[in-house]
DNA sequence: GAGTGTATGTTATAAGATAACAAACGCGGG
DNA sequence: CCCGCGTTTGTTATCTTATAACATACACTC
């Protein structure tokens, strides 16, 4: 009755894609719970993680919660624009950001692995 | 027996000045309560609210802990590097990487209200 | 088919944050 | 002066987010 992660992570992914809408990752547990009853919380995050590190999905920090993958950019951080009204998410990319990003490193010796860019605010429907 | 808020955030703000490191929302309440018995966790969530509204703290979402801020950067978003090991934040300025957020939100007339940018590494020293 | 290393499942709890209500203060009008 | 009322602060309880620690099952090799 165990599942293969691979499975495991199209299921989430699914979940994510399905939404189209970031997701807590409660709220990711709450619907593989209707096809899989006894799942826990260790189980998402630990898909989750496997799924961020690879880019699949992303995390969005500032609100504790994951969305599917727009871009199919490969190693490139996001640019991820999160409406505080409707909880939609854009997401963007920008060479520029991050080579400048990149230069702020070099500068301070910092060696960077991750990168986190978000916008808070709202997006041009509830703006309008 | 009850305190001005200003006062209070003249407390928290040293606790993080004389740290010099990310704190925990309850590591700070763990501090003021060496000198203030029966202050609880939304009296401290308040005051950082406050303290980072008006950038005297940085909040790192990366890692939901708060810092001092370093530079006296009147409204531009901090960038924050995050070491990984051994938890030190440097804080940078960069106006081109906010001019280029500020052009991408107009290109799909997103609001932004606030911004999030954190690199998460190593930084110098610990890379050495 | 026993041994061993890794992946997954489970239980319990730690850590982070806030809702909802209560009490105190401060200030203007009577 | 002191009453009423809005605002700030305190308190209790609880909710949400995340992970540690342990248990079990599988896959692979010899």
């Amino acid at each position: 009755m165990r599942k293969q992660s691979a499975q495991r992570q199209r299921e989430v992914l699914d979940v994510l894609r399905r939404q189209g809408r970031p997701m807590t990752a409660y709220e990711i547990l709450g619907e593989l719970r209707d096809t899989e009853a006894g799942i826990a919380p260790p189980t998402v995050y630990r898909t989750l993680a496997v799924l961020t590190e690879e880019g699949r999905a992303h995390r969005l920090e500032s609100i504790n919660a994951y969305v599917f993958c727009q871009h199919g950019h490969a190693d490139h951080a996001p640019i991820l624009a999160i409406c505080d009204d409707c909880g939609s998410v854009e997401e963007h990319a920008d060479e520029s950001i991050m080579e400048r990003l990149a230069a702020i490193a070099r500068k301070s010796r910092f060696h960077a692995r991750a990168h986190v860019v978000e916008m808070r605010g709202q997006c041009a429907e509830c703006a309008a």
